[in-house]
RNA sequence: GCCGGAGUGGCGGAAUGGCAGACGCGAAGGAUUCAAAAUCCUUUCCGGUUCACCCCGGGUGUGGGUUCGACUCCCACCUCCGGCACCA
């Protein structure tokens, strides 16, 4: 910085290397107070630990050794916006970031080099955290959290052990410690081990042998929210159902909790429905169909149970448990044959729509309950053995899928509702269309004439008084999958004793590190990586027995469940989080990351949050108060940015050529924030030649002192009025996340007062403050140069005052019929009475109404006049 | 197929019932300069008349509607992006 020139990298170089030594956004803890907690009013000049909290949050990235790439600074810049902000209106703001640092890359890598992975995790931290530094966020680097810290994962088992040991208590809707689960006494009756068997079926983490999401060329399971079309969601390999032992946790138990958070939290209506959809929820009846001649029954769940006496055969999902007791003899082997095709079809082929729908009859009949009807019972692929009761009820004439099953099978159609379409109900009427709205009943015995809705209601009640049915509620959601066959994860507190019971470590044992390894593959026979380790698996307690630990590890998603609570208190040795600490700083006021975490990563974390919640660990029922999703940055060529298209922006790079100041402010001038927008580099340099003209605006880029235009002076009115729009429209732009449009106002200021001869210092100190969330270096730089020796992070945010910003006088234009055909001046003040007059003395108005009286005139103040002639 | 979101100059976008195109990019012309870069000034939705000032008409994916007035609200359709996909 030898001259005046705008010198980026040099100032943004010094400003980091101040604010990370002088920890300038270290946020202290405070006390949970009244004042801290609803704050009547902050004060920007309390200190900071009695000041009301404000929590912001960015999602954390996973460390790659790509590094950072353009679209992480988006979100980024907009939280940091948000944190500067709030600090400067005097919030005490805890803005902290870390690493999501488990996963599959290092261990992939492993495999190839042997190399540790957390010798690659911790090179790719280092280098990823040089890049978010460069870019001046606020964080407070004491707060740093990484999921594969032995001190993170510990607390991360932790919380594990807690699902391991509570049960959820049905009536009261909330988890409870497993030694509160009330034990029947008919399986009191029968022992120990019915006892621990009863116990292990209720706890909240538990082990299942259930048809799985094997992705072979991954070498592991994967949960259903990672299976895309029956691809694996990472890399798009194939992806099969195979029975596997694996750890499930209860998620479906809080079903009706997560769905029911979501209607307080402030998140964009999209991504609460995406959620909504995924619990899917829906409402029927259950109904129990006997078999004829037979004593089983078969239970169904519909949400039409006004279409029952449409009922024309039932479909039971293959691996249902009646099928092979209700197979005639005459069907055992084709039934066979088929159960077996289905167990080996991928999910893909199951869930192929294209395809025929497939099916077998089993040669036996139910008994429809509503009229004493026999039906013929089928098996097909079409029907779930994971939903509802795993078989349906068949009403072909009112369900899509039933209706082309019929239809390829020649089954019966009863059409039972009416469409109030005349076209459509012959169609229906014929059997020629499927109709599944609502309409009017027919062929259904006494219910005929009802609506739809009103039959669903008398028919539950018929169902329930005679005892053949009752009111039902499914969930698409099913619980998670949790365990993975991989080394790079968290290890499960978990012992396999010898003789069968499943052990969880105490608290006091944790944490359980990883063991080093020397090879990171599979075994030879499947198992994973950890199964190597013998030495580390095998153990023998003090009892005697001896016992093995679980060999599985944890999803990278655990890490990420509840690292926001751990910021809060991330040295703790002796809790996850101190309870005090937790009261003062939850919940998360902002949270700010990619939308492609709208089910995965928020639905988990709101459970685990809930789980807390329940068992008291903290205070609030839903962790994210606020969510706001940034859209993506694409290539300048508008396509998604990748390497095969040649398209990629290098963040570094950027950053060298321009500086973090614009490419802060590029990133958030390209348009709003929750759009997909392309890149421009010609865009940057916009953006960069905006802040060097605020640089020349103040400093004389000869000398490198301050310009002789910038003096102690009143502004003149138009700048005051200027300035007090732009303090305005800044302030409420950044409340509201549209950040390009006050970057735009900040524009039309310079514009304004560069081209002044005398630049009132108290209005460029103003300026300077409004434009330090957004490019924090050159504005501190600026500050300083002003004549203030501290950091401005703390400054009083500006406050405009709204006399100040109104015109004096404003030009109105005049319409006829809703066409602009003249304009007047007329004062702020000016009544209607006086812009009605003023419109039509208006000299084209005048010539245009001829004399004639006009209809109707509207006035509508600072806008405009229209005049009905 | 179903559910979201979006369609505005050459480009990114602004305006959520009241003057369409703020701000930025690009382009054109001019000033400065020996020259260039940088900077500054002017013009820049389309068409017509014509740029000396003007003036006239059209215009926000398409077609209809509501309204004194529609980019904005309603109906139908088209296109693009994202999500879900046999959940009974």
């Amino acid at each position: 910085m030898d001259n005046g020139r705008y010198d980026f990298n040099a100032i943004e170089k010094k400003w980091q290397d101040y604010w990370l030594s002088q920890k300038t956004f270290k946020a202290p803890n405070g006390a949970p107070t009244a004042d801290t907690k609803s704050p009547a009013k902050p004060d920007p000049k309390a200190p900071l630990h009695l000041r009301p909290k404000y929590y912001v949050l960015d999602m954390f990235p996973y460390p790659s050794g790509q590094g950072l790439h353009v679209g992480h600074p988006e979100g980024y810049t907009a939280s940091d916006i948000v944190a500067r902000y709030k600090r400067m209106t005097g919030f005490n703001v805890l803005h902290p970031i870390g690493w999501d640092a488990f996963g599959l890359p290092a261990e992939q890598y492993a495999v190839q080099t042997g190399t540790h992975p957390a010798l690659t995790t911790q090179k790719n931290i280092a280098n990823m955290r040089r890049q978010i530094q460069a870019l001046g966020f606020s964080y407070d680097w004491d707060r740093q959290v990484d999921t594969t810290d032995i001190n993170y994962y510990k607390w991360t088992q932790w919380i594990f052990l807690k699902f391991f040991n509570s049960w959820f208590d049905d009536t009261q809707q909330k988890a409870r410690p497993i030694e509160e689960l009330p034990i029947p006494e008919d399986i009191r009756n029968r022992g120990e081990k019915a006892v621990r068997q009863y116990i292990d079926d209720h706890r909240l983490a538990y082990e299942a042998q259930a048809p799985v999401n094997w992705c072979p060329a991954l070498g592991t399971v994967l949960a259903n929210e990672e299976v895309v079309g029956g691809l694996s969601e990472r890399g798009g390999h194939p992806v099969i159902r195979k029975p596997m032992r694996q750890w499930m946790l209860r998620i479906t138990k809080y079903a009706e909790r997560l769905l029911d958070g979501l209607k307080d939290l402030d998140w964009t209506e999209s991504i609460k429905k995406l959620q909504a959809d995924w619990i899917g929820k829906s409402i029927g009846a259950e109904v129990d169909f006997k078999v004829d001649s037979r004593d089983d029954v078969i239970r169904v769940f519909t949400t039409r149970p006004d279409t029952l006496f449409g009922a024309t055969y039932m479909v039971l999902a293959p691996e249902h448990p009646l099928v092979d007791a209700l197979t005639t003899e005459e069907y055992k082997q084709p039934i066979a044959d088929y159960k077996e095709q289905a167990a080996r079809k991928s999910d893909l082929d199951r869930t192929d729509l294209a395809k025929d729908k497939t099916g077998q009859f089993t040669g036996a009949y139910a008994v429809n309950p509503v009229n004493e009807q026999k039906i013929p019972i089928w098996i097909s692929d079409y029907v779930l053995i994971s939903y509802g009761t795993g078989a349906i009820m068949a009403v072909p004439a009112h369900d899509e899928r039933d209706f082309e099953f019929a239809a390829r099978f020649g089954l019966p159609i009863i059409p039972v509702v009416r469409p109030e379409d005349e076209t459509l109900a012959a169609q229906v009427e014929s059997a020629r269309a499927c109709f599944i709205g609502n309409g009017t009943a027919v062929n259904s015995g006494p219910f005929n004439g009802l609506s739809t809705p009103q039959f669903k209601e008398k028919i539950t009640a018929w169902l329930e008084d005679k005892q053949l049915g009752k009111k039902a509620v499914n969930y698409k959601l099913r619980d998670w999958l949790f365990s993975r066959q991989r080394y790079w994860g968290e290890p499960f507190p978990i012992l396999h004793v010898e003789d069968g019971q499943t052990l969880a470590l105490s608290e006091e044992d944790l944490p359980l590190g990883l063991p080093e390894m020397e090879d990171y593959k599979p075994t030879e026979n499947g198992r994973p990586p950890l199964a190597r380790a013998a030495d580390w698996v095998s153990i023998t307690l003090p009892d005697g027995r001896k016992a093995r630990r679980e060999t599985n590890t944890m999803p990278q998603w655990a890490g990420s469940c509840w690292y926001y609570l751990r910021y809060m208190d991330p040295d703790n040795q002796s809790a996850a989080f101190d309870s005090l600490v937790e009261k003062y700083w939850m919940p998360v006021d902002l949270y700010i990351g990619g939308a492609e975490h709208a089910v995965l990563h928020l639905l988990y974390s709101r459970f685990w949050h809930k789980l807390l919640y329940d068992l008291g660990y903290v205070s609030t029922p839903e962790p994210f108060r606020k969510l706001v999703n940034q859209g993506m940055i694409l290539g300048e060529d508008n396509q998604k940015m990748s390497k095969s298209r040649g398209n990629v922006i290098n963040p570094d790079q950027v950053i060298a050529d321009y500086g973090a100041d614009s490419m802060r402010l590029y990133e958030m001038f390209m348009g709003p924030l929750e759009a997909a927008k392309p890149w421009s580099m010609r865009g940057v340099e916009g953006v960069h030649r905006f802040l060097n003209k605020s640089w020349r605006m103040i400093v004389n880029p000869d000398t490198g002192a301050l310009q002789d235009a910038v003096r102690d002076a009143k502004a003149d009115e138009e700048t005051l009025r200027i300035l007090h729009q732009t303090i305005k429209k800044v302030t409420g732009d950044i409340e509201h996340f549209a950040f390009n449009t006050a970057i735009s106002q900040m524009m039309i200021f310079v514009n304004h007062l560069s081209r002044r001869q005398v630049r009132p210092k108290e209005v460029l100190e103003t300026y300077v403050l409004l434009l330090s969330p957004f490019a924090p270096h050159v504005a501190e730089e600026l500050w300083q140069r002003l004549g203030h020796p501290q950091t401005l992070a703390y400054e009083p945010w500006p406050a405009f005052d709204p006399m100040l910003t109104k015109e004096k006088e404003i030009e109105l234009a005049v319409q006829i019929g809703g066409k602009i055909k003249d304009r007047i001046l007329v004062s702020a003040d000016a009544d209607e009475k006086e812009i009605e007059q003023k419109a039509l003395a208006a000299p084209k108005i005048q010539t245009l109404l001829n004399g004639r009286t006009p209809k109707k005139i509207i006035v509508i103040k600072s806008r405009l006049v229209n005049i009905i002639a």
